[in-house]
RNA sequence: GCCGAAGUGGCGGAAUUGGUAGACGCGCUAGUUUCAGGGACUAGUGGACGUAUGUCUGUGGGAGUUCGAAUCUCCCCUUCGGCACCA
């Protein structure tokens, strides 16, 4: 046995036995409980990073602890595969992105299983083969004939440097997820998806996933956004039409002074048409709809808007009120439409200020008087209703209710609800996607592609044109079609191709099938696999993936393919890997090979010897040059002391700071465990365990036995109840130092049987983290089978208490003393011995004893009130 | 502005059923090792005072509940994340 633990040979040769062996493989077995544990699978960008890294290693963990838990895991990985990168980078590096995406898969996938990740390979997924991606299509075509999926022209988010449109989970404060460009809105035609159907079912179902943690449910269920409020109708002044608008303070119609529409709401066009304000009134429409979603900064707040040249009636005063288009009313939500309350709210208080609107007060606070022409802002809070009719002196919130029913009986209003949530717009003009398998005839219109004809493939020997841009438009080949339903020979197919979370909505289900060609999955294999029991992966995804996914798994639940809709029971969302950044003044962020320490505080730029500064820990990115590579680490340490560094830095859920230090530190535990079992197996090797009562045993023995069981239940449950591995490692530690204090060499008998059942068991307990490692180590010490295929290590529960507690003395909460005695200690001996102790006679020195306590749980503790 | 999470040594982090604050690791200090270096091993390490048995102090700040608070309650501050004209 080598004096150190060579990583590189050993770690090839475990990987190469596990494969050989099929460790990985797993299929239906109706007699053993199966665990589904899912990672985010990831997009092929080139390289493995430090995020997948550690997103991976956590649940490769727990896969290979179900596993010796006897469970039958399953455990698959897969390509995220089509995406806008590959066509920049087709772009850049003058390739193909089918070319680039295969590449990268292949580089990636090697990548993956030089880290030692437990999957079974025969499941591997590609979202950008033709076998994956016609079974989406086949999908949207069913999806559309049950009317889920449908066409519509609306202003839709566009992000010019992608040439494409976005979702509206994809823009970030006005910004496209991908590429930080402002978003601007068109008008264009696209299909969507009608998720807004279940918007109240996803919403339920928020608080049915305890298994997830809170931030995201909240996160959906603030995405989702759903408002109490009513309708009221205001009629149109002059007409027998309505204006519909959606309010949750309808206790404050008698403020309603003005109405104002949505620029794009189909009245404004309508009520102003012939009036004088008509040219006005198109300039600001025209205006305000070219305008970029919104304006940076402070022009953002600024409101403004115009008569539209018409009025209509306030249903609870009967008075005539002005009908306004205003920047700041959105048609997407609610109808479109405000009855504007300026006394009540913030922005109609602004706009009426700005415009000379007449603000009348309605809700007092209590022991205030404000009046309408002097108040500096709007009053939002509860009060009592004046200049409201029959409601005056009621509470507001009660006349939210009594106005209300009272509209109601009018026939001008009722209870209602809205959503903030809107449908997923899927269409994207881009190139490498799942096209949309639909054509359009000029006599048929829409017309679906049979399904006899999928998949509509998406030609992968296009050219891809240099400014970006999908080519798929320039393709007559692509695009000309004889059109299914009347033949006619000039059809053309739909140029778009799908949002790339299409894709990932389903692919878990894929998994648990992936060669099967007669649907999306077998029936089957999803009934015995799914749901997914752990899903791990980012919190970045909390209001795209996951929600696209909770809503997919309804769709197909409706259309009677699965008998259940939520797709991920638990949700792990670690946190992100970060580390410090440096920037030379000279030459700005630095790689960390690019900094050289001189000494304790002073780093220098290796190419200009300035200084370098050390800035904030933050989030790796290239762009901030913080990065470590996994290929360095794989080369410097191996798979296992990365995985145990990724482990023991920070518990999952938090962000990890990644140190240099901190790295050297595993590698250290690694080798320290490698000599302590050298050292062991000299005199242990073929030694069975002890696993017998502790009682009996020698003092030193004991102890170390008591140790081993208590360690073996702290691992597991530190494992099962929140997948707290940092301390999971520690207890280890605790257990590897012990076993360092005892004198190996001259132990006797009793003593080697326990050294074996604590070496044992410190392998066992490691092996799901670094399992490289502790195969080789169980190998050597004469184990023929793998240790993954071992069960976990259970512990005695007669064998956690120790003989002697320390009683520890408080005087008025203080700690003063403590001394040791026997475990089964009697309360009135311990409190007997604590009041004797001399230490304690001092603190108690002209002083009376008021009470004494004595707790017996966790800790023995004597705790002496004195005054 | 609204919603959420988090603030503990020089650092990463333990301890949250209220019960010895700082496990484990990093770093640092001293020592040991035929120790080139790296490494390994032993001891120490929250702060202040003290030769010392020790005393005081200490979990973002301030109040409170309690025999006892990192942990529970209230107020405030800071940092991070999400949403943001949502009527």
């Amino acid at each position: 046995m080598d004096e150190r633990y060579h990583p590189g040979s050993i770690e090839d040769k475990w990987q190469k036995k596990w494969d050989e062996h099929n460790l990985f493989k797993v299929d239906e077995d109706p007699d053993k409980e199966k665990y589904y544990l899912l990672e985010m699978f990831p997009y092929p960008s080139g390289k493995i990073h430090i995020g997948h890294v550690r997103n991976y290693t956590i649940g490769d963990v727990v896969t290979r602890y179900k596993r010796m838990n006897g469970f039958n895991v399953i455990h698959p990985m897969g390509w995220d595969a089509f995406g806008m990168p590959a066509e920049n980078a087709a772009i850049e590096n003058n390739t193909h992105p089918a070319a680039w995406t295969y590449e990268n898969i292949d580089y990636m996938r090697a990548q993956l299983k030089k880290m030692g990740f437990s999957y079974d390979w025969d499941r591997e997924v590609a979202t950008c083969r033709p076998e994956y991606y016609r079974w989406e299509q086949w999908l949207f075509l069913k999806m559309f004939e049950n009317g889920m999926a449908y066409r519509k022209e609306s202003y839709v988010n566009w992000c010019e440097k992608c040439q494409t449109v976005l979702a509206n989970e994809q823009v970030e404060q006005d910004k496209c997820w991908r590429c930080s460009q402002v978003v601007q809105q068109k008008k264009l035609y696209q299909w969507y998806f009608k998720i807004t159907d279940y918007a109240e079912d996803l919403l339920v179902h928020c608080d049915k996933l305890p298994g997830w943690p809170d931030k995201v449910t909240i996160m959906q269920k603030n995405w989702i956004g759903k408002s109490f409020g009513s309708e009221l109708k205001f009629q149109i002044d002059g007409s027998d039409e309505d204006i519909i608008v959606f309010t949750t303070r309808p206790d404050t119609v008698f403020g309603a002074t003005f109405m104002c529409l949505a620029p794009e709401h189909p009245l404004v066009e309508t009520l102003s048409r012939g009036t004088e304000q008509e040219g006005a009134v198109a300039e600001f429409v025209n205006r305000i709809s070219h305008q970029e979603r919104s304006a940076t900064g402070i022009e953002k707040y600024e409101k403004e808007g115009v008569f539209v040249g018409a009025h209509c009636i306030n249903p609870a005063t009967g008075e005539k009120i002005p009908v306004y288009t205003a920047n700041f009313v959105l048609m997407e939500y609610g109808t479109g439409a405000i009855m504007s309350v300026p006394a009540g709210d913030q922005r109609d208080f602004e706009f009426a200020r700005k415009y000379g609107l007449n603000i009348r007060v309605v809700v007092q606070p209590e022991g205030e008087s404000l009046d309408g022409n002097t108040m500096p802002e709007a009053y939002t809070g509860p009060g009592i209703m004046v200049n409201s009719g029959e409601f005056n002196g009621m509470d507001n919130k009660s006349a939210i209710d009594a106005i209300t029913q009272w509209l109601e009986m009018e026939g001008r209003g009722k209870k209602t609800v809205s959503f903030r949530l809107r449908d997923w717009g899927i269409s994207r003009q881009r190139y490498w996607g799942t096209p949309i398998p639909i054509i359009h005839c000029a006599d048929c219109g829409v017309v679906p592609v049979p399904e006899a004809d999928l998949p509509i493939r998406l030609p992968e020997d296009a050219n891809i044109l240099p400014k970006g841009g999908s080519p798929l438009p320039t393709l007559a080949y692509f695009q000309k079609t004889d059109c299914p339903k009347c033949g006619r020979g000039d059809a053309r197919r739909d140029t778009d191709t799908m949002d790339t979370f299409v894709e990932s909505s389903w692919y878990y289900l894929r998994y648990c099938s992936p060669r099967y060609d007669r649907g999306m999955f077998d029936p089957d294999a999803v009934k015995y696999w799914m749901p997914v029991d752990q899903y791990i992966g980012g919190v970045e995804h909390a209001v795209l993936h996951l929600l696209y996914s909770r809503y997919f798994m309804r769709v197909l639940n409706t259309l009677g393919m699965i008998d259940f809709k939520e797709p991920f029971t638990r949700l792990l969302t670690q946190g992100m890997v970060c580390k410090e950044t440096m920037t030379c003044p000279e030459h700005g962020y630095l790689f960390p090979f690019e900094a050289e320490r001189k000494s304790a505080d002073n780093l220098v730029c290796t190419k200009c010897g300035k200084p370098v500064e050390v800035g904030r820990v933050i989030k790796m990115s290239k762009s901030k040059k913080n990065v470590v590579d996994p290929n360095e680490l794989l080369e410097q340490y191996g798979a296992d002391v990365t995985r145990l560094f990724c482990l023991f830095a920070a518990p999952p859920e938090r962000d990890l700071e990644w140190s240099e230090e901190g790295i050297e530190g595993s590698h250290r535990f690694i080798n320290r465990v490698w000599r302590l079992a050298g050292e062991c197996m000299k005199v242990v090797k073929g030694v069975t365990p002890y696993t017998g009562p502790a009682d009996g045993l020698s003092k030193d023995a004991k102890a170390l036995y008591i140790k081993a069981n208590q360690t073996v239940k702290k691992v597991t449950e530190d494992i099962e109840k929140s997948f707290h591995f940092n301390t999971a490692i520690s207890s280890v530690m605790e257990l590897v130092n012990m076993m360092y204090t005892v004198d190996i060499e001259s132990a006797d008998g009793e003593m080697k049987s326990i050294l074996a059942f604590g070496l044992e068991n410190i392998l066992l307990l490691l092996s799901p983290i670094v399992p490289h490692f502790c195969e080789e180590l169980y190998a050597l010490m004469g184990k023929e089978s793998f240790i993954l295929e071992q069960g976990w290590p259970s512990f005695r529960e007669d064998a956690l208490q120790t003989d002697e507690v320390v009683v520890v003395i408080q005087v008025n909460g203080k700690l003063r003393s403590k001394f040791t005695t026997g475990a089964g200690a009697s309360k009135a001996s311990i409190e007997e011995r604590a009041l004797a102790d001399s230490k304690i006679q001092k603190h108690l020195e002209g002083k009376t004893i008021r009470k004494v306590i004595v707790i017996q749980k966790q800790q023995t503790l004597v705790n002496i009130v004195a005054n």
